[in-house]
Formats: structure tokens, sequence, C-alpha cells
DNA sequence: CTCATGTCAGATCAACTGAAATGG
DNA sequence: CCCATTTCAGTTTATCTGACATGA
């Protein structure tokens, strides 16, 4: 498309990550989900209940975003939150079963998009692709 | 961090641009430009003159911000836009002097930004994630 | 009539900032 | 006094939507 922009890596990922994002997006939608969730979701299966300042630094969320996300999470019953009775600045949020139920149904949703994302690779161009964000990601 | 995320295609490409766009927008912005701008900028100069419509499709840029970019390149002298005497609806953009000028100068900020973003990786992991990546990015 | 073009207002977020209130 | 936690209000960037007026 334009020759001064179509092979700059920075320029790739934008386009590669534009075309992910968007199946991401969509496919959460369709679900009555969104990512912010579901990272919380995630992070709480995997590490059980925790501060929201902690929730934030496990999931790569601002704490203001942890805050707005938690409190559409505790209105629909998926977490639940209490003060800490050790520190009282802290809430201490928690998966509820509906929680952890809907967390294995958007489990499935996701893999569903990698699958969708990944559609134009070979086996091998996956994995190397995998193996260079990780790279990549973890600067 | 979330083993549910952290090895999938998407939050790896997130991640990725994640870092990558901060490079860009840090860059960008300390030379005094922004994304959009040069990506107009690189489209006239490639095209010669384009209308509006046609400007965001070489861009990928939606035609409303195609005219509010304009707005700021034509501001400073960057851009010029005449009607086009053939189609009372287009308007005909083209580069200035002073607009080539800051596109040589802003090619030169791009390219100290590729370097910093591949700085992990070794060479033959640049070109095969470019070549990965097209793909991706063409589908 | 239908479609393309340019403009405007505004909504969204796999965001971000800053400040206030509370507590360690 | 200084630092951490939560919340709130508001701002920013890159995209995108919807509506409108105009003209092909």
């Amino acid at each position: 498309m334009l020759e001064r922009l179509d092979q700059r890596p920075t320029w790739l990922l934008g386009q590669a990550h534009r075309r992910s994002h968007a199946l991401l997006q969509e496919a959460f939608a369709r679900a009555g989900a969104r990512p912010y969730g579901y990272r919380l979701l995630a992070a709480l299966e995997q590490h059980g209940p925790l501060s929201q300042a902690d929730a934030g630094r496990h999931t790569v969320l601002d704490r203001s975003d942890v805050s707005a996300t938690l409190d559409e999470l505790e209105a629909r019953r998926l977490v639940e939150r209490a003060p800490d009775p050790a520190d009282g600045r802290r809430k201490i949020a928690s998966l509820t079963r509906a929680g952890a139920a809907e967390l294995r149904r958007l489990d499935g949703v996701l893999d569903e998009i990698q699958d969708a994302v990944l559609a134009p690779l070979t086996a091998r161009e996956r994995t190397e692709l995998a193996r260079i964000l990780t790279k990549l990601a973890g600067a």
C-alpha cells in the first residue's frame, strides 16, 4: 500500500494487531463479554482471591480500570468483593461459581479466535511467530 | 503472568504492539508529529495529489480521520487542498514543499524507531518476523 | 433513486493521568 | 511523614459509527 510503511516492522505489527484485535473484540462482544473482564476472571482463577492492586499487576490493567471492571463483574455476580480484615485499604476480589463457569465459557471463545487469527499461517510459522513475539513482548 | 494468556498469539501480538506503539508514539511526539499525519504525507508523496477518499484508502484511515488530520496538516502548510474541477464532491490534497521536507525528516525518526523496536531480535528473527507478519497482516 | 464524498459530533478502550480519601 | 490502595473525574489516541449536506 504505502511503500514507506508496508515493510516497517512497526507498521506490520500494527496491521497484524489491528486484525487480531478486531477478531477478538467481535468474538467477545458476540459472547456478551469484554477482554478486561476476562483478564480479571483469569487472574482470580489462577491466583485465587486478590486485592485489586495485585489483580491489576497480574493483568497489566490500570488500577482505575480494575475498579470499574470489577464493578461490572460484581453486578453480574461473577466476582465478589470483601474488605481485607488484615489491611483496611484493601478489597479482596474472588471468583464466584458463576464466574468460574463464565471463565471456562470464554476460554472456548478465545480458543476459536486464535485459530481464526492464525488461519493464514502454517503450523511452523505459528510456533515461530509465538517464539519471536515472546522475545519482543518480554522486552 | 497469566497462564491463560501469555502464550496466546492474540495476547503476544497485543503486548508486542503495545511496546512498539509506545516507542513510536514517543518518538513522533518528540518530533512534534503524529502517525496519522505521517501516513498522509507519505501517501501524497508516493501517489501525488489525491482526493481525501483515495487518501483514506491508501493509508487505511477512515475518511473522517483523513478530514481532521488534513485540517492540521493544512494549518501547518504541509499540504494544500483544492476543489476537484472534475468532481464537485471532491477535494484534492497535495504536498507542499514544506510537507515534502517534513516527510523526509520524519522518515529519519521512523528509521530509528525500527531499530529500537527490533533490538531484542537477531537479524534472522527480524526477517522471519517481517515475513510472517506480512502474511498475517495481509489477510 | 442510489451511491460517493467530505464534515461533524461522539462513542469506545487487550487505555492513561491526576487527585482525593483512607489506611499502613 | 511517606507510601499503598481504591475510587472518581477527566483526558488522549487510534478506530470507528452515524448522520448530514452536496453532488455524480
